[in-house]
RNA sequence: GCCGAAGUGGCGGAACUGGCAGACGCGCCGGACUCAAAAUCCGGUUCCCUCCGGGGAGUGUGGGUUCGAUUCCCACCUUCGGCACCA
């Protein structure tokens, strides 16, 4: 016998030019009108392509959607598996100053070469529906949409503190503030007051506390968690304090209206604008310097800072005069800025009060009941916040109300390389929007697009210099640019009908495919992209664009491959490629090496050890295959090997389909690889290795093709997937495991028919068990039928 | 401080619904083939004791429920993640 040697490239190369030319994977949308419920929109978050290469996180993300995305095409279903690219922005941008080109360049030539490798892997992708979001034809529409938010006042404009990163010079969004710091660059960013574009999320706040899934749709419980955590909801009330010299009204908002009496003092943040209209110079100059400080330092001082401001507003509950204060220790962007305080129960209050020399009035007792609260005395607290707010209601005074951690999401950029943002601002009429003929309004090619503290797009007189669409008298344009997440927060709409110049999207098409069936990508996520493309499909609908109000029926997140324990990425420059190990191994080799290092979802640290195993499995697979073809019966008779093709069929099956599992799959096709090869020539060996190779070929399916020809068969990518027989997964006999008080003495193969009395008969007559058993009374007998006996003595 | 997840051999991990702990793979040990090596193949590999029949312990720690617990409950320890001067 003669084997020919596994050589995976001319292998990988001969099929991988097939799928090209036969156009292999490429969807086509449904005939219009089209329902069925066997339709899958596969989708992976897209990369930015920033640099020119992958690392092993993209391989394990992409190869898991390609599992997935096999094993439902096999099954029968329709499957949508797009790709793209998310190549404006920061980290675009950055590259390409590091490099000295344009960035339109870094990102052309970045995405020719990651495209390159992602064919070279062999990814199932429908690469006719390619879409980039710093092409016209598809910012065109992120324009458009932009527009539609602005009409429904979605979008705004507004002054406002604003994250700056003085490295990456522009706003960021609270989203992407991690400890303080650029989640890009790892500068400390600063508070600045500044005119800035809005997204208004914080209108969905509640509903994206809520998750409208379809039916069968999931998000792991942790994610919801997380979100939730972020937008963070409090129920409370908002009461109006009255300054009577000033004849104004300041409202606070508090969680806990049932301690009105024991307010004693009053304070408003360094940035109120009680302070800059009526603090005296000291007021203004403490508020000047404690406000720019970050709320990170403010937590972090020692002490309780702040300025008596010389005015008092009037407690509504009982008139009592209180002092107003400014400081630091209230945050302006929570709440309404200003705070009662109860330094009785309030741990901050009362540490001010202590430090300011301030009465401290406790109006509830150990019982949780109110006390020195005029009318409300004794009631539960619980009962008295309703009843205070009730009151406060029927004075004018106060309402109930809540409030969210969520802010509106800040997304004007000062940096060059973004989308546009389509207005024009006029003398005359004001903000005035482009009109949807004139889109897209084209990223001017500039030479210096270097960041210098404001929009490099400003410094184009030409550009910059338009006339108002409405007065048509000069106006200016917009110069900032739209942060990338507006790209991503719809690209997953555009891929479903990415060559239409008429509309961004279908919406027939749209609701067919949508929500996506299932979105894998990195946790890190889930407080931005995530949560801005579930307040965009949310808009959208409500809009009448789209028929559904979540974007992603499940969701599902790849652990980290770290490397030396840190997550790996381009910013910590600790990354691994794949190029390399495909040259010397093949990519059928790295894509079951990366799914077989354990748990998709779990982090894990890459060692290309784990590579020689599976080229192992895969060169023994080879000559076990070619074994066979050349020594098997090509009739089939049963034999040992078919019950366990049958069970590895069912346990494949369903970790990949229910459990979204991909290292146990590969485990069971090694179990049956290695019995197959004790017996090459078993009367059943043919139909074990065809359902070895059909099973593995979602994982490697370059082999897999090559092998399946072997066999004499032709395109296993389209042989439907196997399904397994119930009648051979049924034993006839059974491992019979007995024990005596719950340890295992013997082990019997017996027949699967017997009844639970011959079974227990078997245990008791065990040579190994009956020692166990001497001098002892058996007094009770537990039978687990195809399992276990039990004998409990005593 | 609040909320959440996870702890299993030398290593990655398996055990899905309370029923054989350690599948599969890495590494290591021994053997075959070879002048030798690589590759490949075969056998062994949780720990301790052993008269080699077997016996005992064992899934972070301590308790509980149960005939039976990696799995359920309680407390604790450790690690990781989210939120945090959020009124």
């Amino acid at each position: 016998m003669n084997t020919p040697k596994y050589e995976p490239k001319p292998i990988e190369e001969k099929w991988q030019r097939v799928w090209e030319d036969e156009r292999t994977f490429h969807t086509p949308n449904p005939p219009p009108g089209t329902t069925d419920d066997t339709h899958w929109y596969q989708l992976e978050m897209l990369p930015y392509p920033s640099g020119d290469s992958m690392h092993m996180g993209h391989v394990l993300n992409y190869t898991m959607g390609d599992v997935l995305t096999h094993f439902r095409r096999r099954s029968g279903w329709r499957v949508l598996r797009p790709m793209g690219w998310d190549a404006f922005g920061l980290p675009a941008e950055n590259a390409a100053i590091r490099e000295g080109s344009h960035p339109r360049e870094t990102v052309e030539r970045n995405i020719v070469a990651i495209r390159g490798q992602m064919k070279r892997l062999g990814w199932v992708i429908d690469w006719e529906r390619e879409v980039s979001a710093h092409q016209p034809t598809y910012y065109r529409w992120t324009q458009w949409l932009f527009l539609k938010f602005l009409e429904r006042g979605l979008a705004y404009r507004k002054e406002a503190p604003v994250n700056w990163c003085p490295n990456d010079q522009t706003v960021i969004a609270n989203e992407y503030v991690v400890d303080g710091r650029c989640e890009r660059c790892g500068a400390e960013v600063e508070l600045r007051n500044m005119t800035q574009w809005f997204f208004k999320i914080t209108a969905y706040a509640d509903e994206l506390r809520e998750y409208e899934l379809p039916e069968g749709g999931w998000w792991p419980e942790r994610s919801k968690t997380i979100q939730r955590n972020w937008i963070g909801r409090s129920e409370g009330a908002e009461i109006l304090f009255r300054v009577e010299e000033l004849d104004i009204d300041i409202p606070v908002f508090t969680t806990r209206p049932d301690t009105l009496f024991g307010a004693t003092f009053f304070v408003v943040a360094p940035e109120h604008a009680f302070v800059e209209q009526h603090g005296n110079e000291e007021v203004r100059e403490y508020a000047k310097h404690a406000g720019a400080r970050r709320t990170e330092d403010r937590a972090a001082a020692e002490a309780k800072t702040g300025v008596f401001t010389g005015h008092h507003v009037i407690n509504p509950v009982n008139g009592e005069r209180l002092p107003v204060y400014v400081a630091d220790y209230v945050l302006m962007d929570y709440g309404t800025g200003a705070i009662m305080a109860v330094p009785a129960h309030d741990e901050r209050d009362h540490e001010f009060a202590e430090t300011f020399g301030l009465p401290i009035v406790e109006v509830i007792n150990e019982d949780d009941v109110l006390v020195s609260s005029g009318q409300f005395d004794g009631l539960p607290a619980e009962e008295a916040k309703r009843a205070i707010v009730e009151w406060l209601r029927e004075q004018g005074r106060g309402a109930p109300a809540v409030s969210y951690r969520l802010r509106d999401w800040s997304m004007s950029r000062q940096r060059y390389w973004g989308c546009p943002i389509p207005i024009i601002y006029c003398d005359d009429c004001g903000i005035v929007p482009v009109p949807e003929d004139d889109l897209p309004v084209l990223l001017p090619d500039i030479d210096d697009y270097l960041p210098k503290g404001k929009a490099p797009l400003a410094s184009n007189e030409e550009w910059m210099r338009v006339p108002c669409p409405s007065c048509g008298k000069e106006g200016r344009r917009e110069a900032d640019t739209m942060d990338t997440f507006v790209d991503s927060s719809w690209y997953f709409l555009r891929y479903v009908d990415p060559h239409n110049d008429q509309a961004p999207f279908d919406r027939a098409a749209v609701d067919y495919w949508l929500p996506v069936s299932l979105y894998i990508g990195g946790i890190d996520h889930l407080t931005g992209h995530l949560l801005y493309s579930r307040f965009f499909v949310k808009a959208l609908n409500d809009m009448g664009m789209v028929g559904f109000r979540e974007p992603f029926a499940r969701l599902y997140h790849q652990g980290w491959v770290q490397m030396g324990g840190t997550k790996m990425s381009k910013t910590k420059g600790n990354v691994t490629g794949p190029a390399a190990l495909v040259d010397e191994y093949g990519a059928d080799a790295v894509r079951l090496t990366i799914l077989f290092m354990g748990p998709a979802d779990q982090d894990k640290e890459w060692t290309e050890e784990g590579i020689e195993g599976v080229v192992r499995f895969l060169r023994r697979l080879w000559r076990v295959v070619h074994e066979v073809a050349e020594r098997a019966p090509s009739d089939w008779r049963e034999g040992p090997l078919t019950q366990r093709a049958h069970e590895t069929i069912a346990k494949v099956s369903d970790d990949v389909e229910r459990r979204i599992q991909f290292h146990t799959p590969i485990s069971a096709v090694m179990v049956l690889v290695n019995e197959l090869s004790d017996d090459p020539a078993a009367p059943d060996a043919r139909f074990a290795a065809e359902t070895a190779v059909s099973l593995i070929q979602p994982y490697a399916p370059h082999i897999a093709e090559e092998l399946w020809q072997r066999l004499g068969h032709e395109r296993l990518w389209e042989h439907p997937w196997p399904v397994a027989d119930p009648a051979y997964l049924k034993r006839d006999t059974f491992e019979l495991v007995v024990q005596v008080n719950g340890k295992v003495r013997d082990r019997l193969q017996v027949d699967a028919t017997l009844p639970e009395p011959e079974l227990v008969e078997l245990a008791l007559q065990s040579e190994k068990v009956r020692p166990h058993l001497d001098g002892m009374q058996v007094q009770k007998t537990i039978v687990v039928p195809g399992r276990l006996v039990n004998l409990v003595v005593g």
